[in-house]
DNA sequence: GGGAACAAAAAGTCAGATTTATTTGTCACA
DNA sequence: TGTGACAAATAAATCTGACTTTTTGTTCCC
């Protein structure tokens, strides 16, 4: 998954980023960028690149005489890719999972919806294939093949929505996705009701029924939810 | 706003990254960094830091032998908010706009919802202060001040939604409410109507009717997407 | 005790040398 | 003619050391 390592910067973020997003420097520390070149055992420039990148997403603070100063939670790019990936793979794992997952109640509808309206008859034909490889591999402990068609489905949904900001959103969507498959319990097969949620989607949308691919999409959200405990009493 | 020039690397920036974000250097365009060091008449280092920040925004990539090659607008990181604030300064602000608005009209209702069930008193406290503000600068050519308290009103939803997702969109709301009032044509006082909701979402966040306030917020939102034209015929 | 001058610290900048990976072209051999 | 290996060219990648600039804290004098 993405690019480990593009060069020597790359792999000191490797390294540096998922410390920080793991908060093992407390928002505030604050790190020399000598301190850290000696530390990675490479030179000053490859070091100042990392720390270029790292202020980028906001995690550090770079000033004159202080140092890097680690940033708070709240100041972080949490909408870069790279530090979702981070954050997924650290300690607050669930936590993160839980706020990609309300994001995904709130824009999957909307995209659907959308989708309805703005769909090619390709992308019309995409989903109705990605519906039906998610109806083949609903039985029989076929979870992989599952996986791949769902997350093939809600990126077509997001793409064909029209919208760029949503369209970008297709990665966010699988990882959440594969973060169930894999990480959280689901040895049972998938749930049939939200695999007829799905194809009757694929249907609406087809259909240009922009109003019913939203609600049945928000179903499938509200049970996405509700897997993870998050809902109203 | 922002930070403008932190270091010579960011005055680079300054242009580099709007030149590329508005299409100057149309995707495949390969760039050479010493080429640029020379243009922008800076070190190579710093020419090298500036491209690792357009590479980790991924609007470009470097490579061995070739060069920094410009990335299409697909591979952009389209939530960094710099990104944005170049995009929006662009040409192609009108289609940003909307791209926007859109994503408003998913989070907030959702946002809202949330905020009903999570806020502080504390933040029940300040939304109707804020829509309190809205009111009194309604009438009377008072925009600036009706900006102002409208920006903070939907902050203190995002926030109290609890979600740092949308806790995180709030300078992108405060933009393209800064946009309408300040770019687009708004010389006559806010729609009442408008007005009147943000008023009924403040009492339903403070009497924890989620429903309402997610339906209430759905209405402002919609009203936002017909400004632009942007709903089904 | 307050303000101005000074000193130290760390990031910021630059320029040159060197290394490394990738592409591209060439040449020999089948 | 085509294909493989090998060599050269190229531009990024890296390292190093010297120098600059800004900020902060201290000290000294009034």
């Amino acid at each position: 998954m993405s690019t480990p390592g593009r060069g020597l910067h790359g792999q000191v973020l490797d390294t540096l980023g998922p410390d920080i997003t793991a908060g093992k420097y407390p928002p505030g520390s604050v790190l020399r960028t000598d301190e850290l070149a000696q530390r990675f055992e490479v030179s000053r420039s490859v070091m100042r690149e990392a720390v270029r990148v790292l202020e980028s997403m906001h995690l550090v603070e770079s000033r004159r005489r202080v140092g890097v100063t680690v940033l708070p939670e709240c100041e972080w790019n949490v909408y870069d890719p790279q530090v979702i990936r981070w954050r997924l793979a650290g300690a607050d794992r669930p936590r993160q999972l839980r706020s990609l997952t309300v994001l995904r109640s709130a824009v999957e509808p909307v995209a659907a919806g959308l989708a309805a309206r703005h769909a090619t008859s390709e992308q019309c034909a995409e989903l109705t294939e990605c519906a039906l490889g998610m109806v083949a591999n609903s039985r029989g402990h076929k979870l992989e093949g599952y996986l791949f068609h769902d997350v093939a489905f809600h990126r077509v949904i997001l793409t064909a929505s029209g919208n760029e900001m949503f369209a970008r959103l297709g990665d966010v969507v699988a990882e959440v996705l594969a973060g169930r498959t894999h990480h959280d319990v689901m040895f049972e097969d998938p749930d049939p009701a939200a695999v007829t949620l799905h194809v009757q989607v694929a249907e609406a949308v087809r259909e240009r029924d922009a109003e019913r691919a939203e609600r049945l999409t928000r179903e499938i959200t509200v049970g996405a939810l509700q897997e993870l405990d998050i809902l109203a009493p």
